[in-house]
RNA sequence: GCGUCUGUCGUCAAGCGGUUAAGACCUCGGAUUGUGGUUCCGAUAUACAUGGGUUCGAAUCCCAUCAGACGCCCCA
């Protein structure tokens, strides 16, 4: 036999029987994100490369590491790892900026990470997700986090966790991030590998570190110290502040977690993530924040922007697998031309008909159809020549002989 | 990139050094040539990831490779 070729690793087929939750999972989407106006936006799954180096971050492990990169006529292209970076591209190239404010943009798709798989986690996965350009007033970080919470009950998902952050402007981040630092210099050489790779990186993720003698380093009463100050501005306090008396007023639970950091670079000020307890290690289904700066960095007006995405398999994998659905009717007949016929009738108006195409045996034929219709149609010699059909109910056995108007007001 | 575990029919699995390598489900056919979902019978003619080794003998033990799962890093 020919030697079979296999999926990629990290990639998989979303096969017939798990479909149905796909379409859940995108029919809320465009009905719920509707409700709050949005509008969807469809960008290529590949971009220049430097559009991520520049949008997410050349810092970031993303776009240093697991990015799915390939020349073509001397241009650098990649694969989308995200999508935030080709929204913000189509938001200022088609001038979006002369709309009026705020505009709003949801999508849906596939996005390319070269990671090791895992739970939750694949080399293609798809992300569903939302911008909002143009409101640097809390409300519109309110608004999204509203708008997530809603999607994801529209979803029967309700236990979920939501956490909360605000991570400062670049300046008063910066400051942070020095005593930190400052701090820490004295240890270095006693944090883990891990620790030492971001007291230069990304200094904020250094506190979750699960290294037990990096946790030990980080109770000495000088480094709490420095820990828990509330390093943020004024501004930046009062921006959070608000957002979270407007979620106090929602009704929206959270908790504020001083170590959720985030690691795309674009991020300020608010950022937050939902989390399941369902989901093994990799357990947020939603992550997001405010990205004030991006818009200019990348070219356009300097525009206050917030966003969020989802993993739909991860969402997915909280999702009971729904009933399948069954045809209305399945044509039991041994006349080929009388049964096309009577399909495309009932076909044309809206019903789910399917009938043997090869000819079996009427048993056959019947048993096919109680696995998979609801009704059986039976068409048979003497049907036709009386003109009319005999309707079986597959559930109870009843069974009718009528019309075919009759038939219709039956399935 | 690192670590741990796992690879037996389309699917789920038994087997743990000597078996014709169970069984169940699915699919297909028959009992049942116009009445299914229950039942019974049968079929699927080359399922032990691949390549080496140890042994009289390997699906079973060892090594390598490949693949998968889970975890670390990082992220949705």
């Amino acid at each position: 036999m020919t030697k079979i070729i296999n999926v990629i690793k990290g990639t998989h087929d979303i096969l017939p029987q798990e479909i149905d939750k796909w379409h859940i999972l995108e029919e809320n989407a465009l009905k719920i994100f509707t409700r709050y106006g949005y509008k969807e936006i469809r960008t290529p799954i590949f971009e220049s490369t430097e559009l991520f180096a520049r949008g997410v971050g050349d810092t970031t492990d993303i776009v240093n590491k697991e990015m799915y990169t390939f020349e073509k006529s001397d241009k650098s292209l990649t694969l989308r790892p995200e999508n935030t970076a080709g929204v913000v591209r189509s938001y200022i190239e088609n001038g979006m900026a002369r709309l009026s404010s705020p505009v709003k943009l949801w999508y849906k798709g596939p996005m390319f990470r070269y990671e090791r798989p895992q739970k939750g986690r694949q080399r293609q996965f798809h992300q569903v997700g939302i911008e909002m350009f143009g409101i640097k007033e809390p409300t519109a970080d309110a608004e999204v986090i509203f708008m997530a919470v809603n999607y994801l009950k529209s979803l029967g998902l309700n236990n979920l966790e939501v956490e909360i952050n605000s991570l400062g402007c670049p300046k008063c981040r910066e400051e942070f991030k020095n005593k930190l630092k400052t701090v820490l210099k004295w240890e270095f050489n006693n944090l883990c590998e891990d620790c030492q790779n971001r007291y230069e990186k990304n200094p904020l993720r250094l506190l979750d570190c699960k290294v037990e003698s990096c946790k030990t380093i980080f109770e000495k009463p000088e480094i709490q110290k420095v820990i828990q100050s509330d390093f943020i501005c004024e501004e930046c306090a009062e921006h959070f502040v608000k957002l979270k008396s407007y979620l106090d007023k929602l009704g929206i639970k959270y908790t504020v977690n001083k170590l959720l950091v985030r690691g795309l670079d674009y991020y300020n000020r608010t950022v937050f993530e939902i989390k399941s307890n369902n989901l093994g290690s990799q357990n947020a289904v939603c992550g997001g924040g405010r990205y004030d700066s991006l818009v200019k960095n990348l070219g356009g007006e300097d525009t206050p922007a917030v966003g969020w995405a989802m993993g739909m398999e991860r969402l997915n994998s909280l999702l009971p697998l729904p009933e399948p659905k069954k045809l209305d009717g399945y044509i039991v007949s041994n006349s080929p031309v009388n049964a096309f016929e009577l399909a495309e009738e009932l076909r044309d108006n809206g019903y789910n008909i399917e009938f043997d195409l090869s000819n079996k045996k009427f048993t056959k034929q019947l048993e096919k159809a109680s696995k998979v219709a609801n009704y059986a149609i039976i068409l048979g010699e003497d049907e036709i020549n009386a003109g009319n059909v005999s309707v079986k109910n597959l559930a109870t056995g009843e069974q009718k002989t009528v019309s075919i108007q009759e038939l219709r007001s039956m399935l």
